[in-house]
DNA sequence: CTGTTAGCGCCTTCAT
DNA sequence: ATGAAGGCGCTAACAG
């Protein structure tokens, strides 16, 4: 491995000369013939910075911890990219890792930053609890979570929220909008999809409707696809299903199918999170668009702005658009 | 920031032995109380080992590079998930990076690794060519490509592959059993799919039919779309068409609706990759499932062998298994 | 059994 | 303008 200490022997200056040649030197210290020559003999020896021991020697490892529950789930592909490209202008690397919502794996990827691996962390917490969070407080480790509304994170953590209770307050209005009287909505159990209930409930109580809530185990096609047979299987008889995110919904199309009942004319069907596949399936899938490559986008911004300490005020919420994409299945 | 020097200080040890009682000791050479003294001081200071330093002293980041073109392209969020799996269980972290297929940002990536960030790489690049390897071979650092066969890595470069023309040669005969006789392909230019294009041709020829082949600049649901468009455009009438890949075919798909041709009384579609959208559009498409996650899972044990040093044999080709889903399309 | 010593490669004062 | 020296936190001989 070709180090400074081999530039300084190759041109016989020290290695301390080499390392401000290298780095440019802001005040002109170093005269501009003298960084031509460590360039060249650089280039020559073919050297390359080991980031390691720069990290080491300044604290900081330009990388950054991505946390997210599944990245095969099509919500958080999206999420990932938006927080990467902006990591990438600014030559930040970005560790993904996935927790299946399990709580340990939660933790375990907090030490990733207090073992000194990355510099911050962006996540999507389910089952961590403010005091979970200390540790990483105490270092002065930056932390931007994305997650519920309801979640009462620590001071210091910056919590960045889309807030799901507003997108699901107006696309349950837009259903009754349309004439719906008897909405159900199909949900999974945790996550950040608990204040897209919320709002669901909140906005039939406003109308005097009552409301009607069926869970899953999973937020997943599957899980959509259980959550609207039990829905049926009890009796139930909804014009319109709001589903917690795009999967159960298409899980529910799937499930309205074997009932043999017709979206959108025996029943209605609406979705949150506008994944791809939604503007695929038959009928194509009204949802809320929630932007997540700008979310990620937005919390890789915050981030980076903590570290560099031109950011100091405490996120609590952020100001997200979102907007209903209206199609086929209402 | 809670050192070993601070635990050895705190119970009066030295901080060399405070380290090796960290690490266990393999031969005992540590008495059980020390060890246990050791133990409990650093629980009670709230240390956490440094992996910076570690890394640098060591020369093992426990981290790997894992280079993918698009994250959010739906082929590889599960080829990502596969391999981070398989890290996970033996505690290496995972640098995930999208290079959108461009040469430069390929060649940045590779810096990960030369610039001692990650341990090796694990990546599917599309436009490298065997010498931009060459440093990484000559510093021992292990590489693991998944591309067409046709490509031609150097030795030291672990060249994995998915041989998607037998996959495309036995798509095609199935086409070809089905009846159809005029069957064209739509595929992107470049990437891992070109094989497929050959092995689409070599069934054509081998059955005495004339191939047919419209390329399209992107392998995206838009491509497929143009592609399509394209080759009724110049009046061909396939009675099937076989895309690149699966996106190619939804947008193909979409692309024969706007013709009125009717899927697949009309025209057949068939794709490659079974992304999960391709079960959830109408028709739900024939495909080949080419098994991402596992794949990425042999890569990361073929890596993790390797750095083991228990691997020692060049990889050029891997007896990947894939299987026809045959759907609604065909 | 434990401590001393010697770096890993780099950055950063402080002298010269 | 350059070099000498110290140290980031840790591992790994080698002495005692």
């Amino acid at each position: 491995m070709v180090t400074q200490k081999d530039i300084a022997k190759e041109i016989g200056l020290s290695q301390a000369t080499v390392s401000l040649a290298l780095q440019g030197v802001t005040d002109g210290v170093i005269p501009g013939t003298t960084i031509e020559k460590v360039r060249k003999a650089a280039r020559d020896l073919g050297y390359r910075p080991n980031r390691v021991a720069q990290a080491l020697r300044t604290n900081k490892t330009y990388t950054l911890a991505c946390v997210v529950p599944d990245i095969t789930n099509p919500y958080y592909p999206f999420l990932v990219r938006g927080f990467q490209s902006i990591c990438d202008i600014s030559g930040f690397d970005v560790i993904v890792v996935n927790t299946d919502g399990k709580r340990e794996k939660e933790l375990n990827f907090l030490n990733l930053a207090l073992q000194g691996k990355v510099d911050a962390i962006f996540g999507v917490f389910f089952n961590l609890f403010p005091i979970d969070f200390e540790p990483l407080i105490k270092k002065g480790i930056p932390a931007v979570c994305l997650g519920p509304s309801t979640a009462n994170y620590p001071d210091g953590v910056d919590h960045f929220f889309v807030d799901g209770s507003f997108a699901a307050n107006d696309i349950t209005n837009y259903l009754i909008s349309l004439g719906h009287t008897k909405i159900s909505m199909i949900a999974g159990s945790g996550g950040p999809q608990i204040e897209r209930v919320d709002g669901y409930k909140t906005a039939m109580v406003e109308v005097g409707l009552t409301s009607s809530t069926q869970l899953s185990e999973e937020f997943s096609e599957q899980g959509g696809y259980d959550a609207t047979q039990q829905l049926f299987a009890r009796g139930e008889k909804p014009s319109a299903i709001l589903a917690a995110n795009d999967l159960m919904a298409i899980g529910c199309l799937r499930a309205l199918k074997t009932l043999s009942l017709c979206v959108p004319h025996d029943v209605a069907v609406a979705g949150f999170d506008d994944i791809p596949a939604s503007e695929l399936v038959t009928p194509t899938l009204t949802t809320v668009r929630m932007h997540q490559q700008n979310i990620g986008a937005q919390a890789a911004k915050k981030i980076l702005n903590r570290l560099s300490g031109s950011e100091s005020s405490l996120w609590r919420t952020g100001p997200f658009p979102y907007e209903i994409i209206q199609r086929n299945s209402t």
